[in-house]
Parts: structure tokens; sequence; C-alpha cells
DNA sequence: ACACCTTATTGAACATTGTTCACTAACTCT
DNA sequence: AGAGTTAGTGAACAATGTTCAATAAGGTGT
């Protein structure tokens, strides 16, 4: 192999981490591995480990990224209309943007390359994105008590998660015709609906 | 290798779905592998494929164990009791039976060994299952129609599905302190209370 | 300019996986 | 007993993640 010049370690990690993106995107996560990342970005398998620790730890800064790419995503949608409305345009947001990356949800949640031990910003940035609806939750029903607010919302993420694990696996369909988007917005309606039966 | 009496097909055929169930219980969905269940039936990996077309075929046949079992389990819980108690009891012993057996749950729904096309079984399997929890909501709800009941069932099903996906993955803990019993309860009892607003 | 040293990169190796296949041993039938 | 069928085997293949001694490139000191 003729030996690439040496480059700085900044940029071959932002290298792998783009090929790694790349081939999620084109390949799926089966497609993903050391040795296809190495081709790509024109290295060796074993290059990739003067890097990374190992294939599990670029996956999590590839997570990372997504879940920047989610807040972004749901911080740019309109603030407009009732909370409600917005809680279902997350929602949609969400779903939407998985069955468009199926690959990314099975790095942040799939089977794929399992760990024992996530990172404490894992945890923060998921409870980030839920934090959003919670605020929504609360000023759709304003009596509502911010800790009660909080089991709600990570019920809810729960179930949409439950709708996006089995759409994204192909497996949904056979359990029901209807869709991820379908069922959540169920869910969502029977939540809001109990919080104020009348409006 | 000393080579083994012919046994009967079928026999051969139960001694690799037993050992695969023995593995699968006692080391998880790690390790199993074509190569430790021939090790443990007293034949070599190449012999499992004279019975089985791939392992993921002898994980569809564990899962239609499983999903017997789950029949078993529904119909031996009381049948006493309102509906609603009813509801919670069986999403309370779906979700310990999986709890009880993670590598069970990981043949049915998680990553492991993805394959494309699922048997017409498997679907009928899970129908079956939610039948179960539809009768019992329209009991519970006599005024609603049959095919909204299922519905409903359907989404109950999908919600529960992603809290035991995430707690079997060990990741439930990292977005919320509830378990998923009690995620299930709540979803179960918005669903219910939507229902019949005052009983 | 030359030698030295540090370190990034490599190729080869290991263990493991699912799966295939030609060969052989064991059984069945005539 | 001999022929034919078939179950079981061992070895092989292509992958996987990961490790490691060897090497080559680059910077540094004189």
């Amino acid at each position: 192999m003729s030996r690439p010049q040496r480059v700085p370690r900044a940029e071959l990690r932002q290298a792998i981490l783009e090929s790694a993106r790349g081939i999620l995107d084109r390949e799926g996560a089966p497609g993903l591995s050391a040795r296809a990342i190495a081709r790509e970005i024109g290295y060796t398998a074993a290059s990739i480990y003067n890097v990374f620790g190992s294939m599990s730890d670029i996956l999590m800064e590839v997570n990372r990224d997504t879940f920047a790419r989610l807040e972004q995503l749901f911080d740019s949608l309109p603030a407009t209309g009732t909370p409600a409305a917005r809680l279902h345009l997350i929602c949609q947001a969400y779903i939407s943007f998985m069955r468009r990356n199926p690959a990314l949800w099975s790095a942040l949640f799939g089977g794929i390359r399992q760990r024992e031990n996530f990172p404490d910003w894992y945890g923060e940035a998921i409870r980030g994105l839920m934090g959003r609806l919670a605020l929504l939750l609360c000023e759709h029903a304003p009596e509502l008590d911010p800790e009660r607010a909080g089991r709600l919302t990570e019920q809810l993420y729960v179930a949409v998660h439950g709708a996006v694990a089995l759409e994204v696996d192909r497996r949904l369909d056979i359990l029901t015709a209807q869709s991820a988007s379908e069922i959540a917005a169920s869910v969502l309606d029977a939540m809001l609906s109990r919080l104020k039966p009348k409006a």
C-alpha cells in the first residue's frame, strides 16, 4: 500500500467519521466495516485503530452528530400553532428523519455493535430532545406539574421508539397496516386528550 | 470426529432446537453459533446445514416456540377481574417474560441475524396475541367498534414493544427512571381512560 | 547536510463467524 | 453380499474486529 502523507490527527479523524456516515447512508449498517472505511479514505484498517479505540467508538461519534442534527431539525420547525400541533410536528419530523436515515437509527439504537456503557452525553442528548417535548406539553396543559410532564414525555418517546424500531427493521407491517406516523399520532392524541379532555 | 449413529431427522432437528434455546438462555444471543450448537449435540457445524438452511431458520423455529409459550402464558392468567385489570396483567406478563428471556426477545425482534421475509405464521402469531388484547378492549368498552379496537391494540403493542426493546438492550435507563412496566401501565391507562372517561 | 529519534502506518496474523462442498462412512434395499 | 442412497465430516472460503512487530516518513539537533 502506498503510504499516505502524514496528516494532522484531527483531519484523519474527520475523514474517518465522514466516510463512516457516507457508508451508512449509501450501504446501510451491514456495509460498515473497518476495512470499508479504510479503503475509502486510502488507509489501512489498522490505521483506524490509531485514532479510534474500536468500531463502536466510531459509531458513538456518528451518534453524537446524529443527535446534533436532530436538535437542529427540531429547532428548525416552525414555532407557530398550538402546542399540540407542534408536538405532532416534532414527532413526525423525528419519524421521517429516521425513515430517511435508517442506518443512523441502527447506530443509535439498533443492535449493531452493542456496548455496555454509554457516555454521559448520550443520555443528555436524548434528554435534551425530550426536554423540548416536555416544554410543549407544559404549554399545552399549564396546570400539569413539570415532573409528570417529564414522565409523560418519556412515555411518548418510548412509544414512538417502538414504532420507529419496528418500521426501520421492516417489521411494522407484520403487526399492523398502520404506519409509524399514524401510531405516533394516535398515542400522542391519547396522551393530550387525557390532559385536556375538552380543548 | 467420531461419527454419530444415524438418527431420525426429526430427532436431530429437535436436538438442534433444544440446544439453540439452551445456549440462548445460558449465554445470550452472542453465544449462539452453528459451531456452538454442533459442539453441544456432538455433531459438526456442517451437519446443521443438512437439517436447517441457515442459522436464521433455526432462530425462526425458536421464535415459533416462543410465540407458543407466550400464548400459553397469556391463557394461563386468571380470567377474573375487570377487563382493564386483565389487560394490565397481560402487558405485565409479556414484559416480565421478555425480561426473564432477553435472548428470546432478541431472536424475535432484535437485530440478530436479520432476514428479509418473514413467514406468514410469524405475523399470525403476533396477531393471535394481539387478538386477546383486542377482545378485552372490546369488553372494557362495549360501544367500541372492533376495527378501532384492533388499531388501538396495535398501538398498545407497539408502545410496549418500545419499552421492552429499550429495556432488553439495557438502554431504557438512559432515557428514564421509569421501568418498562411503569411505562406500559401508563400508556395502557391513557388508552383506557380515553375510552371510558368516567368508569 | 547528516544522523537520530519519534511516531504514523502498515502487512500479516488471530480468532471467530456463516456457509459450501467434495469425500467418506453408514445405513437400506435387492 | 453388493449396490445405491444419504448423513456426516473436515477442510475451505470470505468476512469480521482487533492486535502487533516491523517499517518508513517526518521532524529535530548538530
